[in-house]
DNA sequence: CAAGGTTGCGCAACCGATTGCAGCGACGGT
DNA sequence: ACCGTCGCTGCAATCGGTTGCGCAACCTTG
């Protein structure tokens, strides 16, 4: 250990006041010289902002929100900052804040609803002008009655509407069109020959939920109906793969439905390892569009979903909403989906089209 | 749009006058009462708990921290946010500050050493008591000047240091040991029967060049000597790979090392486009031990870096050295070469093996 | 030269918490 | 009945900015 000046707690800030003194002016002319007040004579200004620079005077936020009842501060809570969708999502986010002038205090990988309770209030408590919420556990309508009224956005499906296909959005909802991505991969699917049609989803992520329920829907409407819960989920979409890839295998269905490209990279992996090859012995779709989804092999058919652009959206969206005071209506982003090699057509219709 | 209350630019907040009124005492007593003052009597401490959850009150971070003199906030510089090497860094590091309350700042993507030092400068305003830096373009030593004394960590190798291999470190640095990384790899390699070896590295990135070098540097110890840039590398490391890709296959070495698992999984796939397989035509080593090195096709032999347990380790060291006023030596973690499928011996040692 | 207008700046209050110090009431001792 | 003590609270200053209001000096005009 290298010990530092131990008497230095805080070494004290040179302050407004500081600056003023150099310049030979109070604290408050000091104050309206740096914010360009035309009242201050161009001279007075110059000298002021002279003695700062010399100074490195550098103002506390603290104090100008404490006065100003503004702190730049916007509050993100997300499900997790270490995987490759919500960390697009968040980098997209914190850059537009970034660039808008606005700080921003995440709250990642917290899963518990009393968890999620706690962050908002340090979000409160640090005076946040604004929150958004993607893929939280906690419910939005909760999160409403704990954000001042017309400040949170919330970046995830809205299960309550989504399940019901395209009802109407909650103001502040923004999301990717996961039901038209869903119905995009099916028809996909269906078009491709298959009908034994599994899903694989995630045991905790309530979109998950959604989307089993959206793939349900799809197939009925090709007048398919399979048991979506053939296979268990695991709790965490992507880990456990090797538990459930010998379910799988002892139980081959045509075409697997997963609910994240992750899990479907590696549930192909876990596959593999127990003889069952992609897309050879089964097809596979992902979904979200990620990067290694492009550069797998088999490079994975999938849905590519705007993650950063849905990043820029919400605190795009927030940052009006501030400025404003106008909720954005809800927003949804079009998804579309990526054909490669994953999910080759099924042998059956390669069979009847040489035959035919 | 949705309109909300316009009048109410930010809803006065619960004030400890409030809560002092509502349980019959001073805004002092209610402050002393909510830390639990003994000075206070139980019934006192007892009534203002019960006014402050009644009115819902929240502290108001700013104003206590502009008395109090603490802010107990954090700001983490870091290269990126959507990539799974940072990501991993980054949630970490949030989850510890997390823990011990603190909340981050996050300053992400900048790559200019302007904008770092802009930054910096919005970290200070904020009065955060401690700064991370992660893979900054600034240099560790300008960052020293612009950072309250002993208050900054630093994770990223130490080019100064590490490019002359294991000099003393400057305190507050943590690092993975990438130096033995590299020499693990090429034992490895060079193991395996190569000799035939190449680099592809990042142009941007610092640590690349620090990455190369040290490859230099073991190839030369078994008396392997080779042209590093007989590639050129991409500047974002996993990007373009198709550009080279062609180079790679019209002049194909034995093997090829990666500076980080994300481009060696990219150039794997480039590659495999252009006809050259992994690991028949050409062993492929990664750095890093992201995830998907653990699922691709061929699963990836690259070295396991400790990420978020650096992400934490800074963290930790941060919230000490600003509680003890000590300022941590620097931390050199340990890395682990695991060998998976994308590098398998040289035909050479295959056929000597069988020949002997 | 006086009245009215500008211009340029400072005083002091304020934001919401924390905290040193002082005061007040009750109680015990004599 | 008076005084000292102790326990419990309140007063007021403070942190570092922002801002309404007022004031002085200077300039214009009749």
């Amino acid at each position: 250990m290298t010990a530092i000046d131990p008497d230095e707690p805080l070494a004290r800030r040179v302050t407004l006041d500081d600056v003023g003194r150099r310049a030979g002016v109070s604290r408050a002319t000091a104050s309206r010289s740096l914010s360009d007040d035309p009242r201050i004579s161009v001279a007075t200004r110059a000298a002021v902002k002279q003695a700062a620079t010399d100074l490195h005077y550098v103002p506390n936020i603290a104090a100008r929100s404490l006065r100003a009842q503004r702190t730049k501060i916007l509050g993100l809570l997300l499900a997790n900052l270490s995987d490759p969708v919500h960390g697009q999502i968040a980098a997209a986010f914190e850059q537009e804040a970034w660039r808008s002038g606005y700080q921003v205090l995440f709250a990642a990988g917290l899963q518990e609803v009393e968890l999620e309770r706690k962050a908002l209030r340090v979000f409160t408590e640090h005076a946040t002008e604004g929150v958004a919420m993607v893929s939280s556990v906690m419910s939005p309508a909760e999160a409403q009655t704990r954000v001042r009224p017309g400040r949170l956005m919330v970046g995830q499906p809205d299960h309550e509407r989504v399940g019901r296909y395209r009802g109407p959005l909650t103001p502040g909802v923004m999301m990717t069109d996961d039901a038209s991505g869903v119905d995009q991969v099916v028809d996909h699917l269906v078009g491709l020959g298959f009908r034994d049609i599994a899903y694989v989803g995630s045991g905790t992520r309530a979109s998950s939920t959604v989307h089993r329920e959206a793939v349900g829907v799809a197939l009925e409407r090709h007048g398919i109906s399979v048991n979506l819960d053939r296979f268990p989920s695991p709790d965490d979409a992507w880990r456990r793969c090797d538990e459930i890839a010998p379910l799988i295998a002892a139980d081959l269905p045509e075409a697997l439905v997963c609910y994240e490209d992750v899990q479907a990279l590696a549930l192909m992996d876990s596959l593999r390892r127990v003889g069952v090859r992609t897309p050879d012995d089964v097809a596979i779709v992902g979904f979200d569009g990620i990067l290694f989804a492009e550069i797998s092999s088999p490079r994975l058919t999938t849905v590519r979903t705007p993650l950063a652009e849905l990043g820029q959206l919400i605190a795009a969206s927030l940052i009006e909403a501030i400025s404003t005071g106008a909720l954005p209506d809800a927003r949804v982003l079009p998804v579309e989906l990526v054909v490669r090699e994953s999910a080759q057509p099924a042998r059956s219709v390669v069979a009847s089209s040489a035959n035919g």
